[in-house]
DNA sequence: TTCGTAGGCGTACGTTGTACTCCTACGAAA
DNA sequence: TTTCGTAGGAGTACAACGTACGCCTACGAA
C-alpha cells in the first residue's frame, strides 16, 4: 500500500467548521476549505465525494460531541429535558451550521442516535404505539424550530427604531419584542420545551 | 411616462413558485423563471433585484393566501389551532419552498402578519411580558419545526428495507418508524400542536 | 532498487447570479 | 401627427461555484 493520508476526517471537517464558524454558511466553499487546509481544491475529493458528504462531516462533528446516554434523573421529563439541553449546547457554539442540521437530518448517525435516546426515554416513559410518535415528532419538531429560531432571533435580532416602525402595524409583535430583550435564549429554549412535557405528562 | 410592465409581481411569483413546485427548490433560477415567462433572464431584474427578492415574493405569494383574521371559536387554544392549521395548509399545498419560509423568516409582511394574529390571540388569552415572549416563541419554534418535518418525513420516508438495517442498531427508532405510518401529517402537527397547548393551558 | 497504488493538484467545463450595455417600445409633449 | 425621453427587454460577459479528468509524485511492499 502507497502513501499515507495527510489529513483524517475529523481534520476535514474541523477545517469546514472552522471556515463556517469565521465567515459563515454561505462561504462553505471546497476552495475555501482547501484553503483553510493549504491543499488544493481538488485534493478534499480524495476524502468527500461531494460538498454535501462535506456538509455531512460537519454535522457529524458537531453533534459527535454530544453525549447521548440518557442522563439518570429523578422523572422521564428531566431526562428529555436534559438530552435537548446537550443538543442546544452543541449547536449553540456553532449557530452558522444549524441549516445544515435540518438539511441532513436524514442519513446523519448523530442525529439518528438522538433520536434514539429521546425514544428510548419516551419508551421508559410508557409511551407506545401512535402516542410515542405524536411525542417524539412534537419534541423534534420543537426542537429543530427552537434551535433555527435561536441562530437569527426574529423579534430580538431587529433593532429599536425597526420596531417602532413595526409597531404601528403590529403593535402586539412590537410589544412581545421589547419583553422579549429580557429573556435568555437558554430560558427561551427550556422554558418553552417545559412547556411541551407539560403537555406530555397529562 | 413610456411603456408599459409586461408583468405583475404576482404573475412573476406565480412563475417562480410554479418552478419550485415542478422542478423542486433547486430549481428556482433566474433562468429557469425567465424561461417559464418566456423572457430574457436579466429582464428579471427590471422586477427584482436579487434572486433573495424573487425568493421573498415567492414566501409572500404562498402566505398571501393564508387569512390571519382571528377565526370566532369558544376558546383561545382553538383559535390558535385554526390559525396554524391554516397556514400548514397553504405551505402543504407547496411543499417544495418549506426552506424559503425558514429562510426568509426575517422580513416578510406575511410572516409578520401571522405573528400577530397569534400574539393578539395569546394577549386575549391573558398572556403578557415575559410568558407571552416565551409562549410565542414556542409555538413559531413548533410551527417552523413541524412544516420542516412534514416536508420530507425523516421516519416514514424511509424504505422498509432501510428500516430493517436501521432496527439493528436503533431498534426504538425502527419500532416508531413503523407506527409512524398510520399518522397522517394532519394528526400528527394537529396533536403535536395540542399537546403544546395543553402545556400553555395549565 | 523497483513498482504499483493512491494522494495531491492544475486545468477546464458547465451552471449559477448578475453588472453592463444596447436596442426599442411607447406615453407625453409639440 | 411627429418627436422625444424614459424605462422595459435582452444579449453579452464575468466571477465564483462544484467537480470531471488526467497528470505527477510520494511511498510501502516486493
Amino acid at each position: 500500500m502507497p502513501r499515507k493520508r495527510s489529513l483524517t476526517t475529523d481534520q476535514l471537517a474541523a477545517a469546514a467548521l472552522a471556515v463556517v464558524d469565521r465567515d459563515g454558511l454561505a462561504m462553505l466553499t471546497m476552495r475555501a476549505v482547501a484553503q483553510e487546509l493549504n491543499m488544493g481544491t481538488m485534493s478534499l475529493y480524495r476524502y468527500v465525494s461531494d460538498r454535501e458528504q462535506l456538509e455531512r462531516l460537519v454535522v457529524e462533528l458537531v453533534l459527535g460531541g454530544v453525549d447521548f446516554t440518557v442522563p439518570d434523573l429523578p422523572t422521564w421529563q428531566e431526562r428529555i429535558a436534559a438530552l435537548c439541553e446537550r443538543i442546544r449546547l452543541a449547536v449553540h457554539a456553532h449557530p452558522a451550521m444549524v441549516p445544515l442540521l435540518l438539511v441532513h437530518r436524514h442519513a446523519s448517525p448523530g442525529v439518528r442516535r438522538s433520536g434514539e435516546a429521546m425514544l428510548s426515554v419516551l419508551a421508559g416513559a410508557g409511551f407506545s404505539g401512535e402516542r410515542r410518535v405524536i411525542a417524539f415528532r412534537a419534541l423534534v419538531s420543537y426542537l429543530i424550530g427552537a434551535l433555527q429560531a435561536e441562530g437569527l432571533g426574529p423579534l430580538s435580532g431587529a433593532g429599536t427604531d425597526v420596531l417602532a416602525t413595526l409597531g404601528e402595524q403590529h403593535p402586539h409583535l412590537a410589544e412581545t419584542a421589547v419583553s422579549a430583550r429580557d429573556v435568555s435564549p437558554q430560558r427561551e429554549f427550556g422554558e418553552g420545551l417545559a412547556l411541551l412535557l407539560r403537555g406530555l405528562t397529562a
